[in-house]
DNA sequence: AATCTAAATGCAAATCATTTGCATTTAGAT
DNA sequence: ATCTAAATGCAAATGATTTGCATTTAGATT
């Protein structure tokens, strides 16, 4: 994805197309794994870190990334448009991160297929949902 | 639960059983949906936050009490002992947390029930393991 | 029951990630 | 070229969790 490309994009969804969010961006879509706030630092030359978490935020917000959730102390991001709804399998020794395609709710444990990994040891589901004395 | 209870099971794992200790575990045994920090020091006269965290610390290596992430900033605490494998069902508006008993990987969405959730918006999916290169 | 030691505690200070206030800069509309 | 809201940079604030260290306590040993 080039430059100018992600910054019409940027401006579709009324933010500005700015240096810092421009390069987050890039960078997450250079990636296919989910980053976390560290890996994208060493990877964009982060210009400050109140704007990094300021622009992640508002690419989140704008639907343009999101944000992954790989258990505590692991906030990790990764692009949103043009994927499908998929989960992850986190390697628990070296961190490795995986997609996995098939959403595995429609699937059973057996299902997941993985060229990389050899044992799943845990899984973790939560759902999120609107409670009836809510609704 | 009674005390006495708590105090031996507690010993069985090889760590103390300390006041606080007891505590925390009577107040998790007294709830039937994970707790959070906040509410775990409303309920628990907590003697003081290090040993609050402490103490569940040792609790989850000790394998009685489990720690489950719903979401960032959202870590709480359930009893581990005398529990099979679940889930959980969160409302995003409310933050009400309902047990799912059926493991839902070997299910799908639908089979979900729920007496007190309507909506089902969200939910999230992620697996552990050991990949190839570290196995 | 008195003694002893490692484990647990309390407290205050440190750490770490994330957020905020505010003055300055910049994207992009006019 | 001008203008304004949005974005940035910086430094300080925040909030949760952790740590160092001196003190206390559980429970094993006499």
């Amino acid at each position: 994805m080039k430059t100018h490309a992600i910054a019409d994009m940027l401006r579709e969804t009324g933010t500005k197309a700015t240096k810092a969010r421009i390069g987050l961006v890039a960078a997450l879509v250079a990636e296919r794994y989910p980053l976390s706030i560290k890996e994208i630092s060493r990877k964009v030359k982060v210009p400050n870190q109140s704007t990094l978490y300021r622009s992640l935020r508002s690419l989140v917000e704008a639907g343009i990334v999101r944000e992954v959730h790989l258990g505590p102390d692991a906030v990790r991001y990764e692009m949103s448009v043009g994927r499908h709804h998929h989960h992850h399998i986190v390697c628990t020794s070296c961190g490795t991160v995986e997609d996995i395609d098939t959403c595995a709710i429609e699937g059973a444990v057996a299902g997941i297929k993985s060229k990389r990994f050899s044992v799943i040891t845990d899984h973790s589901l939560e759902f999120f949902g609107i409670c009836k004395s809510c609704a």
